[in-house]
DNA sequence: ATGATAGTTAGGTATATGCTTAACCAATCA
DNA sequence: TGATTGGTTAAGCATATACCTAACTATCAT
């Protein structure tokens, strides 16, 4: 493995997992203490703050402790990074696909005998 | 770990990693065969290759061997799963966004009596 | 057939991940 | 003050990842 961890490596790597992935959709309803948030998983609760750690680390959550209790809010900015790196993607796999079918027309266009591929 | 690993698991854990990611941004320029894929990037012929089967039991690579070289090629309808999922994510979110922007500006206009909640 | 090229398989190692239980600290409440 | 609640830390374990080298197969050119 490479060493170095860049944004979107922890920001993919932390959308991998279900358990994580469901305390995302349960955040981007709003607000929620760690332990409302690892109430419904099935793990411990020290394994839920593991994967809560993770989303912080990725950027994708914030967390601040009032009294004794840890309230964890999304930081939503994050994620776009992530749809605009597929977004990047798409798009040159779009114009690519658009290109093949030019060509592809071009050569029915073109054709006379039945001979196919 | 749970062990149903799901389309969105083996998605998001593709691209996490970045010379998986370096693969994808390649092959959405075009079709390419296995060398030429794993040439760019710093590790093993073998290497790759599991980069390569990770991509394609996620789904986002297809490959096919025609004499000896074999040749892959972006399967992009998966990557649509990880945006829309993403998507679904932000929109709540910024329905939340927006309805705290509403009571944030209920409460300025409304200050004076302090019994907000 | 010989050898080079493209890819694959096997086996092994170091590190990372996901989880557990047990013990611990800090804030609230009876 | 002492129990309870909310969270945190520590230690340990099983599995998964990411990589390597060496050996192997299959195709193509000579």
């Amino acid at each position: 493995m490479l060493n170095q961890s860049s944004d979107l490596d922890r920001l993919f790597h932390a959308l991998s997992d279900p358990a994580r992935r469901a305390m995302v959709a349960r955040l981007s309803h709003g607000p929620v203490s760690v332990s409302d948030l690892a109430r419904p998983l099935p793990m411990s609760l020290p394994a839920a703050m593991q994967h809560l750690q993770v989303l912080e680390s990725a950027g994708l959550v914030r967390s601040q402790k009032v009294g004794r209790v840890r309230t964890c809010a999304m930081q939503p900015g994050v994620l776009v990074q992530a749809e605009q790196w597929i977004n990047a993607c798409r798009a040159e796999w779009e114009r690519l696909d658009r290109l093949g079918a030019y060509l592809q027309t071009l050569k029915n266009e073109g054709e006379g005998d039945g001979s196919g591929d």
